[in-house]
DNA sequence: TTCTGGTTGTTACC
DNA sequence: GGTAACAACCAGAA
């Protein structure tokens, strides 16, 4: 149903359904609910499964989430609820016993919902989650209204279009895709009233500190508050410098800078739908529309929010997105395991202070500039240690604060050389990557402090210092700081080979016995086989 | 079948 | 701050 029709439909109680999408301003689901009806229930569900601490994690929070990420949920809820207020509503709090589902499903029958609104989410997860509900609400002879909002466009759509595939590039997908839809900026100022809770214990939005992950440390608050109004704040302060917008190239950011972000850290926002995407993608063409010139696509600023809606596409589009086994796009590797490599990069303790500093900046923050990103999941997978991508998505999934399953898999898939990316012989350098944008090391040294008073000369090297250099700067490599886990220049070498082995065998793989080589220009998506190769192309077959 | 272009590598050299 | 060599990938277009 759209919009226009969803307005003109009354229901006496309208539920809205708040998962992503926690915000007031281009909300059509809130929007057709507070049109269509007399009473509007806004219902955010606790998720148990998604809160519960896990002593057994390795860091604070619970299994799915760092504490973080859960703060900045908890903010961006509070900061909903009194949005919602200043409007004459307020945000209704549930929380779930064990399925968020049924939670809803309840609350839509004991208030005697007759039209239940939420924002269409196209994550696995969500889809299963939500076809309960929905098939719950047929069932009852409740109206849904689900539109796409947390997007740009709607992907389903855009594989429409492309022919019933995703598209498989960055250049093919902008082509598709268009120009979005506009966002829907309607100002009101009160909202229908909540109806009648019945025997619900109606609970404020519960404080970090309630949910029993022990004294969480100063040290690990992220300089991000959560929330809509922190957010549009946020946004309107980028969008302020519009030299700064005009001329975004996100591939010339620092990755090092952290006491002022290279970007605009506007991510977690979006994640959460704190803000919505269109709204920032009009924005930014309001900017552009003021200066004589700006940067383009893929590299600029709205380019980047192209790039989010590529990722959820593919993602949308293709079975088993999440992991490499059964997974069309994927590049079969295979990835060695190794629990003690694995674990000294997911703590930072690597040996080298570039790829450790950026994990504890993980840890602690939440979030990292996009290279720095690039430069961790490298030295894990194709770079150095040759681990698999899925146990770095996992780590990267938990502990950010704008993790994204979509552009979370879609950028280890990348970064991997799986899917997307296939350039493996470019592997970025644990020493000289960093270095080249903070030759002095002030990053390393504000998140590893046993680092701190190491000489520019050695801080990306340590093991490299003198004895007496690092007695004088307190830190004995392999005492205070570890001694590197890999010799960057034997393992990245020894990566290369393997990587080129995996994808000759990839070219080989397949089904050679099926694959017919007349049909082999026509990509086949329908069975396992990738097409076969010209012999010569191809090292001695196994 | 062939060609082109691809957000974000490193090192050496000018 | 620019360029070439390194070794050589793939999807999409023609």
């Amino acid at each position: 149903m759209d919009a226009a029709t969803a307005a003109t439909a009354t229901a006496a109680a309208a539920l809205v359904w708040f998962r992503k999408g926690l915000r007031v301003h281009d909300n059509p689901a809130l929007d057709a609910a507070r049109r269509s009806a007399a009473r509007v229930y806004p219902v955010f569900v606790l998720d148990p499964r998604y809160l519960r601490s896990d002593p057994a994690a390795p860091s604070q929070g619970s299994a799915r989430a760092g504490v973080a990420r859960v703060r900045f949920l908890l903010e961006s809820l509070r900061d909903l609820d009194a949005r919602l207020r200043r409007l004459g509503s307020r945000l209704l709090v549930l929380r779930a016993r064990d399925d968020v589902s049924d939670a809803v499903c309840a609350a839509l029958k004991d208030w005697n919902i007759g039209k239940l609104c939420f924002e269409s989410d196209t994550e696995p997860y969500a889809l299963a989650r939500d076809k309960r509900v929905t098939d719950f609400a047929a069932a009852s002879g409740i109206e849904v209204f689900s539109p796409v909002s947390h997007t740009l466009f709607d992907p389903a759509e855009i594989i429409e279009k492309n022919g019933g595939r995703p598209p498989l590039t960055y250049k093919s997908f902008v082509a598709t895709a268009g120009e979005p839809p506009k966002p829907v900026m309607e100002e009101y100022s009160e909202l229908p009233p909540i109806g009648d809770t019945g025997g619900y214990e109606l609970l404020p939005v519960p404080k970090l500190e309630e949910l029993g992950y022990g004294d969480v440390s100063q040290e690990y608050i992220p300089p991000f508050r959560g929330g809509e109004t922190e957010a549009l704040k946020r946004m309107r302060e980028s969008l302020q410098d519009k030299e700064w917008v005009a001329k975004f190239e996100k591939p010339k950011g620092d990755p090092s800078a952290f006491l002022k972000p290279a970007t605009t850290v506007l991510s977690p926002y979006l994640k959460f739908g704190c803000l919505s995407a269109r709204y920032f993608y009009h924005c930014i063409q309001d900017v552009y529309r003021s200066t004589k010139t700006h940067t383009k696509p893929p590299v600029s600023l709205a380019g980047q929010l192209l790039w989010r809606d590529f990722f959820y596409t593919v993602s949308f589009g293709t079975p088993n997105f999440d992991q490499m086994e059964g997974n069309k796009i994927c590049k079969q590797i295979p990835w060695i395991e190794n629990e003690e490599l694995f674990v000294a990069w997911r703590d930072g303790r690597t040996g080298y202070p570039w790829i450790d500093a950026i994990m504890i900046q993980l840890r602690k923050w939440g979030w990292m500039h996009h290279l720095a990103r690039h430069s961790v999941a490298c030295f894990l997978t194709r770079g150095d240690l040759y681990i698999h991508w899925e146990q770095g998505r996992d780590v990267f999934e938990r502990l950010l604060i704008d993790s994204d399953w979509a552009i979370n898999n879609g950028n280890w898939l990348w970064l991997s050389c799986s899917s997307f990316f296939y350039q493996y012989h470019r592997i970025y350098s644990p020493i000289s990557f960093g270095k080249k944008y903070d030759p002095n090391g002030d990053y390393i040294r504000h998140f590893i402090p046993v680092l701190k008073d190491m000489p520019k000369e050695y801080i990306y090297e340590p093991w490299t210092a003198p004895l007496s250099v690092q007695e004088k700067a307190r830190c004995i490599v392999g005492k205070d700081y570890p001694k590197p886990v890999v010799d960057h220049e034997a393992a990245s070498k020894e990566c290369r080979r393997r990587m080129g082995e995996a994808y000759a065998s990839n070219r080989l793989g397949g089904n050679p016995v099926k694959g017919n080589s007349s049909n082999s220009s026509r990509r086949k998506f329908s069975d396992g086989g990738q097409d076969v190769p010209d012999s010569s192309m191809s090292k001695q077959p196994r």
